[in-house]
DNA sequence: TATTGTTATACTCTATAACTATA
DNA sequence: TATAGTTATAGAGTATAACAATA
C-alpha cells in the first residue's frame, strides 16, 4: 500500500501555481506555529508590525496595504485593542489612528524576530541567488492578477 | 489621504515568505474565478485531476498526495460522487477505488485546460528562466517544513 | 457622494477527536 | 494494532451586504 504512493502520477506537480500554493501553505503553517508561541496569529502579527512601522495609521489604510477588507479589520483591531497591544485615538471623527502600546511593542518585536528567522530558513533552502531574484519577481505575480478590490 | 498609502512603510515587503503568501493568494483567487465558470472549486478540481490520472486511487491516497486530511476528503468525495463526476467501488472492504465518470472526465479536461492556461500566464509574468528554476526549487520549501501529517 | 468603522452573515479550507469496520 | 472512511465540530481567513456617522 505504501508502494502505491510512490507510483502515483500527479499532474499538478508540473504546475508552477500548484507548487507555489503548496510551498506557501507549508511555510505559513510553520510560521503560524512559531507565532503561536508568542500568542499571535499570522494576521495579527502582520497588522501589529505595520502599525508599529506606521504610527497613526488607520484601519482602512492597513486593509489596503495588507489586502484585508475593512469589515475584517474591525474585529481584528478590536481584539488587538482588547488585549492591550494597540490603542486607538480619534483622528478624524470617522477614522482613528492606531499606535502600538508598550506591551504591544514587545510582542511586535518578538513577532518580527520570528519572521526574520523564518525568512532566513526559506532563503537558505533555496539555491544561491534565487531568493534575490524571487524577491524582485514575486510582486509582479500578485499585481498581475487584479488582487486589489475592484471598488469595495 | 491617497498620499498616505504611497508613503506607507511596510516591513513585510522585505520578507520572502510574505511575498510568496501574497503571490500565492492572488494567483489562487484568480484560478478560483476561472474554475468557478466550470462549476468547480480549486480543491475539487485538484482531486478530480488526480483521480483521472490514477484510476482506482483511494481517498486516503489522494489525501496523502495533496495534503488533504482523510476527514476532509470524505465530504469532498461524497460531493463529487453526488454530482456524478466520480464513482466509488469497494476495493478492499474498508477502502474504495475512485474513478472518473464520463461527465466527470469532461469537467476534468476543462479544469486542466484552465490550470494550464493559468500556469502559462504565471510563467510569462516571470523573468526568463526563473520559472524553471522555481519549479525545481519550490518542492524543497514545502518539504523543509514538515508539512506532512506527523501521524494522523 | 464617498469614506470610515461596524455588525451580521456565509463560505472555504483546515484541524482535531471520536466512532465503525475492516486488515 | 494500524488503516479507511465517516461524522461532528471548531477555528481561521475571506467575502458581501447593509448601516450610521462623517467628510
Amino acid at each position: 500500500m505504501d508502494i502505491a504512493r510512490a507510483l502515483l502520477t500527479n499532474p499538478l506537480d508540473d504546475l508552477l501555481g500548484y507548487q507555489l500554493r503548496r510551498a506557501s501553505a507549508a511555510l505559513m503553517g510553520e510560521l503560524a506555529r512559531e507565532l503561536d508561541r508568542i500568542g499571535l496569529k499570522a494576521t495579527e502579527a502582520s497588522v501589529l508590525i505595520l502599525i508599529d512601522a506606521n504610527p497613526g495609521i488607520t484601519q482602512s489604510e492597513i486593509g489596503r496595504a495588507l489586502n484585508i477588507k475593512r469589515a475584517n479589520m474591525a474585529p481584528l483591531a478590536a481584539m488587538l485593542d482588547l488585549r492591550g497591544f494597540i490603542s486607538r485615538q480619534k483622528a478624524d471623527g470617522r477614522s482613528q489612528g492606531l499606535i502600538v502600546t508598550t506591551v504591544g511593542a514587545d510582542h511586535c518585536r518578538r513577532a518580527q524576530e520570528a519572521m526574520r528567522r523564518h525568512d532566513i530558513r526559506i532563503r537558505d533552502a533555496l539555491p544561491k541567488g534565487l531568493a534575490a531574484k524571487l524577491q524582485s519577481a514575486l510582486p509582479a505575480l500578485w499585481q498581475m492578477s487584479s488582487e486589489q478590490e475592484p471598488a469595495a
